[in-house]
RNA sequence: GGGCCCGUAGUCGAGUGGCUAAGACGCCACCCUGACAUGGUGGAGAUCCCAGGUUCGAAUCCUGGCGGGCCCACCA
């Protein structure tokens, strides 16, 4: 049953032809292009369910929301599929191409689980990272940034990977356990302690704690490098650890990440001491990779008696995720983006966006005031938008491709302006978060249509998860602030990850993944978008909950089991309606549901609409209302009101349930109505008095109710006389009378 | 070490100054009642992490402690 519904209403709602005036406004929403995995998961599932909701409650509203979707394709985990079906071997383009080939197949995978969700997303617009079109909008996008001196090539340190011969991201390390030797060295004046002495020719410096009293007087002097008998200045640093060895630690340009702070900080010169193959570079060993290099200068230094001390020691070394040996930090040539400067600017601009929930701009400002370098944006890849630029091999002077999209392999040479030399097209890749990082724009149509970005730019809201503000959020703002001068959203609502119904991670290893696509063999959509919805708490991590599954498929059942009622009684409307009571109290009481309601989800408060709408529809409608209604229609005592009373509940709740369960609810409001919802409920009946009165009401028929338990008889065996403590007039006492078919009242 | 979030029945959780601290799952009892047994009705079950403080009044605000989670940094 449920399936054939399903079908039927996202059939109905593709079809749907979509129109934007841009003389009014539109509301443009930025959702998240996924990477293209192939599969969402629970995740997904619970981000994209709320911009539904958001999307269908705007419509209802009566405004027009565009709901584009977009497609994350490029980056290094595709490559990765590609390189172990076709090796390392293909041609840049061949091997670009089938990338392209791979992701169309994962993107047909996700739209249909997309369209089997019943998202009202509008596929005539939809944007795929990896096309010449995107690529023409980012290379675009960076050279006016360029231009803007905002990107910029410089020597830097950066993540390598000897192995892949390639610069790596953070989110690539992995830590790996390594048995390695600590050495202590005898510089002279003082010992230091090292695990990887084969650096000793690249040291600037070295360190030792400010409050060390050992080293006290040593500070401001110099020790004397053993084999190279260079001279290195001694320096006092917060961040030395006096426990650990001699308290006494040299500085390599570069050995890790700390030996990169110390030399930022202390304006330390660079030697470069490691090439990009690994190798040793300006040192007494050249040529040999570390690990020799290491046995030998240790032999060499015992024979000059400098190794004072040794002992074993488990150390952590970051390792390439993908090849498993470990990274160095090397000088290489990279392109940038100058976030640090517009710090302050930047933490200003974010404050003009609304943040739901609020806390979520401190993860923002942590981040950029802890930035310790800029935003690197190239990579050594292949599946990525190119650079736009050439580079003078001789000068290094840069200029802009001069048509986009720009590919190296097909880019014509250049001849430098400046010193005539020849002018190479560059050829590393740009980060995928330079890709995402105008979406705003690209949802706008910003480079293709004035008029339409007039109307929907800046977009209304990001709907995105709250680990990704260090990156999406912050590059997002960061780029359409530098391209615009504006704000790229108005708002950003901020989700949580689902984990594992244990409270862990799910993953693979654990073996407690829950997929969509399991669950929806077993449950309604409907009911897998009103868990999203239960699923509550914003920003906040939260386990899978069968519980909420389950109720929320019951409620389902419910929903139509009650609508079934409620049309069987459908046809009998004639004549004036005089409202009872119960009426009223039913009405004030949807009205409140209403008002209530419509402030939820004003605030993103998904679960305590759903939970406001669970609770009037089942506790109160159907336990109560629908009970009391039974007898007039059997004995024919003001039907029309009771006819009038069900219909406005059905009709206007059916609206609003429509946002999360909207499969049921369009075909429940076609079978009332003959017709799709059009609207948000406007409905508005207040009747304190009635609402007071039914409500003691109820809990006299709760009495009654557990009298008739506890004496083992069925709800609707009838009793003689019920004897009450409480005053109900005329109406209420022959309400009582028929719904719990009670003789006389005392 | 830095930042953020959190601690409420067996479990999950709502509630951020004031009625008897929601609700769901689980548990117990009864009821096939005519929309629904994928149901109905009722019941048991809470030192609201601990200690102070503010207040007429604290689960809720403040301080300290204990415990958990996430992100970031991290020992050469």
């Amino acid at each position: 049953m449920f399936e054939d519904i399903e079908k039927k209403w996202q059939a109905i709602w593709e079809s749907k032809p979509r129109k934007y005036d841009p003389n009014r406004e539109i509301l443009a929403i930025d959702t998240p292009p996924p990477f293209t995995s192939g599969t969402l998961h629970m995740g997904h599932i619970l981000s994209y369910s709320y911009i539904d909701f958001i999307a269908r409650y705007k419509m209802l509203r009566g405004y027009t929301v565009f709901y584009p979707q977009g497609w994350d394709a490029q980056g290094f985990p595709t490559e990765i599929k590609i390189e172990n079906k076709y090796g390392r071997d293909l041609p840049r383009e061949e091997f670009r191409q089938r990338c392209v080939e791979w992701s169309y197949e994962m993107i047909d995978k996700m739209k249909s689980q997309m369209r089997r969700m019943g998202y009202m997303i509008d596929w005539n617009h939809e944007y795929i990272t990896m096309l010449p079109e995107y690529h023409r909008m980012v290379q675009e996008s960076v050279i006016q940034m360029w231009k803007q001196g905002d990107i910029y090539r410089d020597n830097h340190p950066v993540l390598w990977c000897p192995h892949c011969e390639s610069a790596i991201a953070k989110a690539e390390l992995e830590d790996r356990d390594f048995d390695a030797v600590l050495y202590d060295i005898d510089f002279g004046t003082v010992k230091i302690s090292t695990t990887r002495p084969e650096l000793l020719h690249a040291c600037v410096a070295v360190m030792v704690h400010p409050e060390d009293e050992r080293y006290r007087s040593s500070v401001g002097k110099t020790a004397i490098l053993p084999i190279y008998n260079r001279e290195v200045p001694i320096i006092a640093d917060q961040d030395v650890i006096p426990e650990f060895g001699t308290g006494a630690v040299m500085v390599c340009t570069y050995g890790d990440y700390q030996d990169l702070v110390w030399q930022k900080r202390h304006n330390l010169p660079v030697i470069e001491g490691i090439d990009k193959h690994g190798k040793l570079k300006n040192s007494n060993y050249d040529g040999l990779d570390t690990q020799s290099a290491r046995e030998r200068i240790v032999e060499d230094l015992k024979r000059l008696g400098a190794i004072v001390r040794e002992q074993r020691y488990k150390k952590i070394v970051k390792v390439h995720d993908r090849c498993k040996n470990p990274v160095e930090l090397i000088y290489s040539y990279e392109w940038f983006a100058s976030l640090r400067k517009h710090r302050d600017k930047l933490i200003e601009v974010a404050k003009s966006i609304r943040w739901t929930p609020e806390f979520g701009i401190y993860h923002y400002i942590d981040w950029l005031n802890n930035l310790d370098w800029d935003w690197i944006i190239s990579r050594d890849r292949v599946f990525g938008t190119p650079l736009p630029f050439y580079v003078c091999s001789k000068c290094n002077h840069i200029e802009p491709a001069d048509s986009l999209p720009f590919y190296p392999e097909r880019a014509e040479p250049k001849t430098c302006p400046k010193c005539g030399s020849y002018m190479s097209p560059e050829s590393k890749v740009l980060d995928v978060w330079i890709d995402s990082s105008i979406t705003p724009l690209v949802v706008s149509k910003y480079y293709q249509d004035r008029k339409f970005s007039e109307a929907t730019f800046p977009n209304y809201i990001r709907i995105q998860g709250v680990e990704i503000v260090r990156t999406w959020a912050l590059y997002t703002i960061y780029r359409v602030w530098r391209l615009t001068g504006k704000i790229p959203w108005r708002e950003i609502l901020l989700n949580g990850n689902v984990l594992a119904p244990d409270g862990r991670k799910m993953s693979k290893s654990l073996g407690n993944v829950i997929s969509p696509d399991d669950l929806l063999k077993e449950y309604p959509v409907d009911a897998l978008r009103q868990w999203a919805a239960m699923s509550g708490a914003l920003a906040k991590d939260r386990p899978f909950s069968y519980e909420d599954i389950k109720y929320a498929k019951a409620f389902l059942i419910k929903y139509w089991n009650a609508s079934k009622y409620v049309l069987s009684k459908l046809q009998r409307v004639s004549g004036n309606v005089r409202l009872r009571k119960v009426d009223r109290w039913i009405l004030h009481r949807l009205s409140e549901v209403i008002r209530d309601v419509t402030d939820a989800m004003d605030r993103y408060e998904f679960r305590e609409a759903i939970t406001t709408l669970h609770k009037f529809y089942w506790n109160e409608f159907c336990d109560f209302y629908l009970e009391y209604t039974k007898w007039r229609f059997q004995e024919n005592v003001d039907v029309e009101g009771a006819v009038y009373t069900l219909t406005k509940v059905q009709e206007e709740f059916s609206k609003m349930f429509s946002v999360f369960a909207p499969h049921l609810a369009y075909e429940v409001y076609w079978m009332m109505f003959g017709k799709e919802i059009d609207g948000w409920p406007t409905f508005s009946f207040y009747d304190e008095d009635a609402k007071r009165e039914v409500e003691r009401f109820n809990r006299e028929v709760s009495m009654v109710r557990t009298y008739k338990i506890s004496n083992r008889m069925s709800i609707k065996t009838p009793i003689e006389s019920w004897k009450t403590n409480d005053h109900f007039d005329q109406e209420l006492s022959e309400e009582l009378r028929k719904v719990m078919n009670i003789k006389v009242i005392v």
